[in-house]
DNA sequence: GGTACGCA
DNA sequence: TGCGTACC
């Protein structure tokens, strides 16, 4: 018998904009800024199927155009398409040059879609006696399979290679023959390539429609046999189903001959390859492709041993280096010679890194399973830790001298968790901190942050997953305390011991940027207060919450009521679609605006506000939005956060994660507690200082953007506004429509508050004129006036996006950098956003840098003059203190000195506003 | 308009 | 994942 041959066309297009999506959130990117995801994504699925799947033969095929055949049958064909990202229009000629590096074919044809070339193709290779697999994740294709025709579709973020021959197209249809996938598409259509169907039928309806009627044709003969709306929605919509069917058959006749030959797998061009990889900076991806050495081409490329690709996720084979291919040496330490071993080693050196390994991702309620260290690189120790408390405590407790001696740096991924967790066992780290997540966050704000990613990127190394050594497989995952030491110890060591080497990476290329003092001046220092405030946390009135959980419950109650006895009906109001339906549908409220994606009716906020006026009920449902988003975001969640041996709430503040440079909050987050309505705003009285003893002091900038914007920009006028102590918003109001000072409506200065809070956030007249409800040309008018009162303030926004626009990047007072990738784009809607970005960040990121900093010295005031008083809330622009009466007077009178003078030498006042109370919103 | 988090 | 809401 002679070889079987295996053919792989590839859906070039397909997969690059698959590839490109996957990424969307988090976009692979690389020095120059440049999107690579769709090149990495689309070069991985190739690789993937080349060394497991050994193909014999191998194409790929793409799109030439948008216009084709189909487009004469029906001119709205795929009209829905946005433009082609820019993204992708860049790395389409890098992927087609690797295809071509590969020596692997490509086929186009003018006038064809891919798909069409892909089916040809693939029905004359099977009468060759090829098996075919079409490479695509377009479920579409499942019309062409058969029994030597398959769809391969490549892995999804592990979720695994998928082949579809016919009991997998037929059951993922739900159809009983392949042909009748597109009479699926001519029944249900297809959105995507705005393919109409038949209104009103979907997935669902279509099979059960084709289980009795087999197909569209014979079903649209028999529409007498239907009852009801759906004859009437199929018997109008007959022509556009038949020619939605139409438009769904892929053509297997185009006029394209299948060159076997041109198609059999050939050695790749490495040195082709090798220029492609570096112009790209693909360095992982070059080490697994072409091997780390020059010799041996065939055995470097393809003489891989076969592997089943289910077992093995294309990551796998991406990153070279892991815990099996490189000589590492991880210790287990487990008893207290060893351990006094280790600590002597520790004591004698410069710099360690260590890592804990816990119970819990919170810190304040997480145990220490083990904590590893390591002061060289691949070499590392674990010390277990065993359950029982007082026996970690007493183990943790030899190694305090170390921890806690000031002079060892210590280095750590995310230390501000480690140090937490080890408050708890009365440890409190000391020593300069060097955070690699904080170093590569100042260096790349806008990438991810986490430690495997850094160690693929950095290392070219695929770490030990976590889900892997707790045996995790759906559901039941094992906790650390029962993972089996020795495993534990790898990759725990493997923790330590990545974090060292990403360090000595990190550490320079933090040097390189410039942002060194940034790092020590700013983000070390502010560890160790938020290490603290996180450690201390606040003290919550449960008892209020459970009063008003029962009050808000009432008042839902109620409304529901009347929203029933208004609509005549019971629905679910939590629900948008149904709202939507009842609005629209039951009581013909007219609808005039777009639907949202999925077709429903859009009822947001905005939307309803404006029917509010005019229906009782759409007021009513807002109402019934806000009590329950109130109740159950915080009311009925927020005294389930408190932790059970502090009896307070452990906020957790995240300083690497806004690409501007502010600190977010989560668990709970404490950045979106209402505060414009009554009922929002009584959230904040369950926030409450540690006892009678002791107030809540709050503290909060004023206009502090304004101000950084007037100082910034030297604008004359407002920093004289400002030095006049002026209102801004009025002075404003008074120059833009030219009246006095005293003499400015409420109307203006709503209008000039509104201006500019939008020229902060770079806003355009267009967003300005729906936020005053006025027209497009008077909102440019009003910005205009603006600009003319401040040109210092004009010249400064121009400026700003001219140095962006030259160096591609912007930068706050102390030095915050973030690069602005989009800033030259082609694409006017990415160019804008950058320019609105290049604008904002400065701005907000200063004001950020300013509250760090005042944090810090606080923090170091109070610790000096041992303060029993505590910082406990950082929200923006505001600090709050849990505050002893005895110092309160001496603490606010620090507060407001530091924190007007954490960036010396403003050409305008800072302002700070200080309120005391026996809770968050009477301090307030 | 952007930057966030949490709920369903 | 989409939607809602908070802040700026």
């Amino acid at each position: 018998m002679t070889k079987e041959k295996n053919l792989y066309i590839l859906d070039g297009h397909a997969l690059v904009f698959r590839a490109h999506y996957a990424f969307i959130n988090r976009p692979l990117m690389n020095s120059k800024g440049m999107n690579t995801s769709a090149i990495t994504g689309f070069v991985r699925s190739l690789w993937d199927i080349i060394v497991n799947r050994q193909p014999t033969h191998i194409a790929v095929s793409f799109d030439v155009s948008n216009i084709t055949f189909r487009n004469e049958m029906y001119p709205e064909y795929k009209a829905n398409r946005d433009e082609t990202p820019e993204d992708i229009r860049k790395a389409l000629p890098y992927i087609k040059k690797i295809v071509e590096g590969f020596n692997i074919p490509i086929f186009t044809l003018e006038n064809y879609e891919a798909d069409d070339i892909i089916g040809t193709l693939s029905k004359q290779a099977e009468k060759k006696g090829f098996n075919v697999y079409m490479v695509t994740p377009d479920k579409d294709f499942g019309q062409l399979v058969t029994e030597h025709i398959k769809i391969y579709k490549p892995s999804r973020q592990g979720n695994g290679v998928e082949i579809l021959g016919i009991p997998e197209v037929l059951k993922k249809w739900d159809i009983s023959s392949v042909d009748q996938v597109i009479d699926m598409i001519g029944l249900q259509g297809d959105s995507v390539d705005n393919i109409p169907g038949i209104p009103g039928v979907g997935p669902k309806t279509a099979s059960k429609l084709l289980k009795e009627y087999k197909t569209v044709e014979n079903l649209l003969e028999h529409t007498d046999e239907i009852k009801g709306k759906l004859r009437e929605k199929i018997e109008s919509n007959k022509e556009q189903g038949l020619l939605s069917k139409k438009l769904a058959i892929i053509n297997t006749e185009a006029p394209i001959v299948f060159d076997e030959e041109a198609t059999v797998i050939q050695n790749a061009n490495r040195e082709e390859l090798a220029k492609i990889f570096t112009e790209l900076e693909f360095r992982t991806l070059s080490n697994t492709i072409l091997g780390e050495h020059k010799d041996g081409v065939q055995q470097a490329l393809f003489g891989v041993e076969p592997v089943e690709a289910k077992d093995l996720p294309v990551i796998d084979k991406i990153a070279p280096k892991n815990y099996q291919n490189v000589n590492k040496e991880y210790l287990l330490i487990e008893n207290k010679e060893d351990r006094a071993d280790l600590i002597t080693t520790l004591a004698g050196s410069e710099a360690f890194c260590f890592d804990t390994e816990t119970t819990s991702l919170y810190p304040r309620a997480a145990q220490l399973v083990g904590i590893s260290f390591c002061i060289e690189p691949n070499k590392a120790y674990f010390v277990l830790i065993p359950e029982d408390h007082n026996e970690a405590q007493k183990i943790v407790s030899e190694f305090k001298s170390i921890l806690e001696n000031e002079k060892i740096i210590k280095i750590a991924q995310n230390i501000k968790y480690d140090s937490i967790v080890l408050k708890n066992y009365t440890i409190d780290v000391k020593g300069i901190f060097h955070d690699t997540m904080l170093m590569h966050y100042l260096v790349h704000p806008e990438l991810r942050h986490n430690m495997d990613y850094l160690a693929e990127t950095y290392l070219a190394y695929k770490t030990i997953s976590y889900d892997e050594m707790t045996e995790k497989k759906g559901k039941n995952q094992l906790t650390l305390r029962q993972v089996a030491k020795d495993k534990l110890k790898d990759y725990a060591s493997e923790d330590a011991d990545i974090t060292y080497l990403l360090h000595e990476k990190l550490y320079k290329e933090l040097d390189e940027s410039g942002m060194k003092n940034l790092y020590f001046e700013i983000e070390e220092p502010l560890i160790k207060v938020l290490a603290q405030m996180e450690f201390d946390g606040i003290r919550l009135d449960s008892e209020f919450l459970g009063d008003y959980s029962k009050e808000l419950n009432e008042k839902i109650l109620n409304v529901k009521d009347e929203i029933y006895k208004m609509a005549g009906t019971e629905f679910n109001i939590a629900s948008p679609k149904q709202v939507g339906e009842v609005l629209f549908d039951l009581l013909k409220i007219p609808y005039r605006w777009k639907k949202t994606k999925s077709g429903q009716y859009s009822t947001n906020e905005a939307k309803l506000s404006e029917l509010s006026k005019d229906h009782e009920i759409v007021l009513k449902i807002l109402d019934y939005r806000e009590l329950t988003k109130l109740k159950s975001t915080y009311v009925d969640a927020l005294p389930k956060l408190v932790n059970k041996t502090s009896g307070r709430i452990h906020s957790s503040f995240n300083q690497a994660l806004a690409a501007t440079g502010r600190l977010s909050s989560n668990h709970p987050n404490l950045q979106n507690i209402p505060i414009r309505t009554e009922s929002g705003r009584k959230i904040r009285k369950a926030f409450i200082p540690e006892n009678d003893d002791h107030v809540l002091l709050a503290a909060d900038y004023s206009q502090i953007e304004l101000r950084l914007i007037a100082h910034m920009s030297n604008d004359e006028a407002m920093i004289e506004a400002f030095n006049k102590n002026q209102d801004i918003h009025r002075a404003t109001a008074a120059r833009v429509y030219d009246v006095p000072y005293d003499e400015v409506t409420d109307h203006q200065r709503r209008n000039a508050k509104t201006v500019n809070f939008s020229i902060i956030y770079g806003a355009g007249s267009t967003n300005l004129s729906q936020q005053l409800d006025i027209k497009r040309s008077e909102a440019k008018e009003l910005i205009d006036a603006y600009f003319n009162q401040y040109k210092g303030l004009k010249k400064y926004m121009d400026d700003t996006v001219k140095f962006a626009r030259e160096n591609g990047y912007v930068e706050t007072l102390k030095g915050r950098k973030r690069t602005l990738r989009d800033i030259n784009s082609k694409n006017r809607m990415a160019q804008s956003g950058a320019e609105r970005i290049a604008i904002n960040t400065p701005i907000q990121g200063t004001a950020a840098d300013m509250i760090k900093i005042a944090m810090i010295n606080i923090y170091d005031a109070m610790k000096a003059k041992e303060f029993k008083s505590r910082m406990v809330l950082q929200v923006h622009d505001e600090l709050v203190f849990d505050t002893l009466k005895s110092e309160l007077d001496e603490l606010r009178d620090l507060v407001i000195k530091e924190m007007k003078n954490a960036i010396p030498d403003l050409q305008v006042p800072i302002l700070v506003e200080t309120g005391i109370g026996k809770d968050w919103l009477e301090a307030h």
